[in-house]
DNA sequence: TCTCCTTGTTATCGATCGATAACACAGTAT
DNA sequence: ATACTGTGTTATCGATCGATAACAAGGAGA
């Protein structure tokens, strides 16, 4: 087989750290699930993507739904790493406006989450609970909060904390995620920093009008 | 086997016309595909729910690749015998306001299409490119002239062509095709008339401030 | 009634799936 | 050097997949 970064010819003596084939397999994972979605993807695809074997997969995470969760987990770890607090800066505004593009840069560097959100978005199933219970639950009531928060000091456009979810979501992490299907109508381009950047705006704009432009 | 509308026990001494077989079987593909996706969806099952045997889908349709085909035309000529032009009515803002309504009314009706869209969306392939040219591509155009028409009149908010698609399919539809998911968010509640008219007023206050509320 | 075409029904094929057993090997401690 | 533990590797299991062959049955026309 073909491992993916060890010396090929020489038959790779060594061996690498546990951790650095979790690390891969989890990678290969969301990009997998989020091309094919769950029942699509194919743990033996995932491996060979890893450059391990597909029973590795069931030594180190115990089934494919163990890996899933654990792929979506680590998706939001690194997005929380990234990812400011809705209470810090000079002002609810300035905080809120911080959140919006740091998250718009993580959606558009790491556009797997939102596909594989949407993936199992559309049918009820223990995965969706989960992951709503789990990820989205803490995180909307956080957005909520700090929209409320935004509106009562008079700031942010005249919408509800549900519609500024469904606007970040569906307007503007959606934008990466089918980036696939956008590209064939021509709306969605290079991947570039200039391309997120301006849809980052264009976000702004619709749900904070008086902070659009300002960075 | 059960079949789902013959007599039962008497043994179906009849036989379905040919054109309602064909009919049960697209409803329940559109079913399975939106809740599974392409490769997550059984033809067995799809079988099962028309009230059909499995064999049965290749014999009216070739193979699963063209069942799902043909069930996007279905749902596609489905939206089209509801659609307005937006040639018509007495301004090109009432008619592109014409077109927003009755899109979210089908949309809300029939959940399924926007999701077997939004599960092709997030990887690159032969249906999607298909999906694209075949029905999204003389779509988006139609609305990107209605729009333009609009805006040379002087209407619709301060969006482009593009954005505009956007909002429609992303905060638009994709209300009623990720209702699972909003629902344990505790977004989307009932699926009720006022449910799709209300976030029909949201969609409008957003692309068409003044013709918010209007109908 | 007999014929012929269409469609339903059953059985089954090869491929692929996730999971596991059995074994080989690497690395460390003794 | 030996033993032990953790991990890679191979082989394979039962289940399910889409597709097809073979046959039965319905239904219209003669």
């Amino acid at each position: 087989m073909t491992r993916a970064t060890a010396t090929e010819s020489a038959g790779a003596r060594t061996r690498r750290p546990s951790e650095h084939v979790t690390r891969d397999l989890l990678d290969a994972a969301a990009v997998e699930f989020a091309d094919h979605g769950f029942a699509g993807a194919s743990t033996r695809r995932i491996a060979e993507r890893a450059g391990a074997h597909q029973p590795q997969i069931n030594y180190h995470f115990t089934s494919k739904e163990q890996l899933w969760r654990a792929t979506v987990d680590h998706l939001f770890s690194l997005m929380d790493a990234t990812l400011p607090g809705f209470d810090g800066g000079p002002s609810p505004e300035a905080a809120f406006e911080a959140v919006l593009r740091s998250f718009m840069r993580f959606s558009a560097e790491h556009p797997e989450l939102d596909r594989i959100i949407n993936l199992e978005a559309t049918a009820p199933s223990p995965r969706l609970e989960w992951l709503v219970a789990t990820h989205l639950r803490p995180r909307f009531d956080a957005v909520s909060d700090g929209w409320t928060g935004l509106r009562a000091a008079g700031g942010g456009a005249d919408l509800t904390a549900a519609e500024v979810w469904e606007v970040l979501t569906g307007f503007g992490a959606l934008h990466f995620a089918n980036a696939p299907m956008l590209s064939l109508l021509g709306i969605h381009g290079e991947n570039g920093r200039s391309e997120s950047d301006a849809h980052t705006e264009r976000l702004l704009a619709i749900l904070m009008p008086a902070a659009a432009g300002r960075a």
